[in-house]
DNA sequence: CCTACCGATCGGTAGG
DNA sequence: CCTACCGATCGGTAGG
């Protein structure tokens, strides 16, 4: 049983990821990394320096992928619905796809240690404000109508971090189908209401764009 | 410094609370615990009789409060998006009022052990399928507009949890506004789209009620 | 990659 | 409420 290939660096990190995503780090022995290894605890030595820098290899790669994510995604967009749309398919994506590192990133920021978990903070502080930055650019310019831009950004964001944990590869959505519809569940928390009840105070140049198409 | 109050069973669950809250079951000491009261780890057992109690104290009951909330917040309402806001409202105001419950809860259930973790995950599931199907009864007599029940009620029920980790109560925003504003973004998950860009497939009976409006 | 072993700390008990 | 102490386990090192 088990592939039994050499253990390699990568083979240790893809083994506490699944662990610290199951348990957490604190709830995770190096002696289980080491047993689903094949190997002897003090052996992982040959592979990696401690315990922590396993955590911190996982949480700075991936807060570092998702600035990168999005830069990309918004990068060539100039309507700013579309962007959004972009960001948030992008995003929802990666925890439907790296279900384990998005656990391990939310439940474990607090068992890094300094200096990393202030990287790893400033890090996820630059795509919030990102994100939220679209949406108070899509409220100024009138595409959007957004009362709580932060609230809004934290509620987009949030919902998507959510899907690494109830996403499973066999369900009826693909990943794809699923980062498409939480795109279009962002669009319409920004979008005008139907029914005259929140006047439009500044209808310039907005014709009826109001669609998500995009061709 | 600190209050010194005499210790009591209460006492040493706020204080665990506390600091599972903050740094996760596994890396919360019990002489941790101890400390923040001012007496000694064995004293604790005056008060508890395990560690894991604590936890399971803590999760039993933020659940079984969730859906009593729930079933208080629908009572009595007719309209299913009524019911929608309501339930919304309700669970959105406890994860800004009961932040360190809600971030045990989310972060934690792993650390339970039978058989209090499956009672928990009854209780939360009960919870969800009560939201979503809320959402399925909107969605058929054509008050909501959703094409993915269950990723929607995900969606909204998770960035409700997430206010947990972000709000704080010296923010711009109340813990009620907060609610409100949640209850909003949910209502507009669910909603009919502004101009036809989705053409309704089967039309029979949904004149043009496509507005929320009800009454 | 291993055995042998380290000091530290864990949750918890004995016995006042 | 305490001191004294338990066995188990932790992350990690020595030295092949």
């Amino acid at each position: 049983m088990s592939t039994r290939t050499t253990v390699t660096p990568d083979a240790v990190r893809r083994a506490a990821l699944e662990l610290f995503a199951g348990k957490g780090y604190h709830g995770t022995a190096l002696s289980e990394i080491a047993a689903r290894l094949e190997i002897r605890t003090p052996s992982l030595y040959n592979h990696i320096t401690s315990k922590q820098e396993l955590l911190a290899h996982i949480l700075l790669q991936t807060s570092t992928e998702v600035l990168d994510d999005f830069d990309h995604a918004v990068a060539g967009l100039d309507d700013v619905a579309e962007r959004l749309g972009a960001a948030v398919r992008v995003y929802a994506l990666r925890h439907a796809t790296h279900r384990h590192e998005a656990l391990v990133v939310n439940a474990d920021v607090a068992a890094l240690e300094e200096p990393v978990r202030s990287r790893v903070l400033e890090l996820r502080r630059r795509h919030e404000r990102g994100v939220r930055d679209l949406i108070i650019e899509g409220t100024a310019n009138g595409d959007f109508d957004v009362e709580h831009p932060a609230v809004t950004s934290f509620g987009i964001l949030e919902m998507c971090v959510a899907i690494a944990r109830w996403f499973h590869e066999d369900g009826s959505l693909s990943a794809e189908d699923t980062a498409e519809a939480h795109a279009e569940l962002a669009l319409r928390m920004v979008a005008h209401r139907l029914s005259g009840d929140r006047p439009v105070s500044d209808p310039t140049d907005r014709e009826l764009t109001a669609g998500k198409r995009t061709t």
